[in-house]
DNA sequence: TCCATTTATGCCAAAATATGACAAAACCTG
DNA sequence: CAGGTTTTGTCATATTTTGGCATAAATGGA
């Protein structure tokens, strides 16, 4: 499982080091060192491949010359990128990506069990604000689970 | 899969180079370095020739005199042009796509797992907000697959 | 049918970008 | 604080993308 938070430095050419927690749970649970990143919300998420590969396979099946899937393809798919691990535990996050996103110094980590997120240090603080609200409001929604 | 979304630029005679990933889906997945390209929307919908075929398959189980079907094909069959990808990785977009499209400086490449999408830059960014619009409505088309 | 003009193709090389390898710096952990 | 691990910086190399030019093919008009 992906957790915690990780401050990490991305160079001029687009490179940023994986948390070495995260790359452990990538080979211990999923036996890979492919990751899928795709633009959602403010920030990329990262799935493992397995994990991208399972919802692939649910895209598959929507009838895909309408409209509404061909939207939804636009958007998941269009901004989705394979990246490689490297030797020393580094990707390469697209340009395109970088820019619509602004990414250029401190990238925040942050785990979620089953994928994890990239943030630029700046979205990450305003959203963190929203996103403790929220928590405030929503402390309970575990309960009866 | 086709997956991503990458940025190229179309000369004064119509060649464009294909995104090396997409290319490399085309030999590792579909053994061809052939595509069918075609007009959709407002933009040019990119199939591997194998893709294709299969495509054109169900369209002759259709009953082929039934208006739908013919405007259909007049579409979708009656604009399709095969494309075979050069060594430098290149293809030659017809004069009549890229002018009903526009397509002239940046052109923008789009990822759909089986197929990919090319637009002119500005109608992309015309697009893409009504798709995200879409998108954000339609995120739970997968709940219940 | 032949020629002139346009359009497409093949090839080479420059520019931009991504990748690999190595080593220095920063950091945990005990 | 010592020793190993992780992260970052730098440089060299490889790959990808673009531009240019020469040739080939297609098109259209007389």
């Amino acid at each position: 499982m992906f957790r915690g938070q990780f401050v990490h430095l991305i160079s001029k050419t687009g490179r940023v080091s994986i948390p070495s927690k995260f790359r452990e749970n990538l080979k211990r649970a999923y036996k890979t060192s492919k990751v899928i990143i795709t633009l959602f919300e403010n920030c990329l998420s990262c799935y493992p491949l397995p994990e991208w590969e399972k919802l692939e396979k649910r895209i598959l099946k929507l009838p895909r010359f309408k409209k509404n899937t061909v939207d939804f393809e636009r958007h998941l798919i269009g901004n989705a990128n394979e990246c490689e691990i490297d030797t020393e535990g580094r990707i390469n996050i697209p340009q395109i990506l970088r820019k619509d996103l602004g990414l250029n110094k401190n990238l925040i980590f942050v785990g979620l069990l089953t994928r994890f997120e990239i943030w630029s240090e700046k979205s990450w603080n305003v959203n963190s604000k929203n996103s403790f609200k929220n928590f405030q409001r929503s402390r309970d929604v575990l309960d009866g689970i």
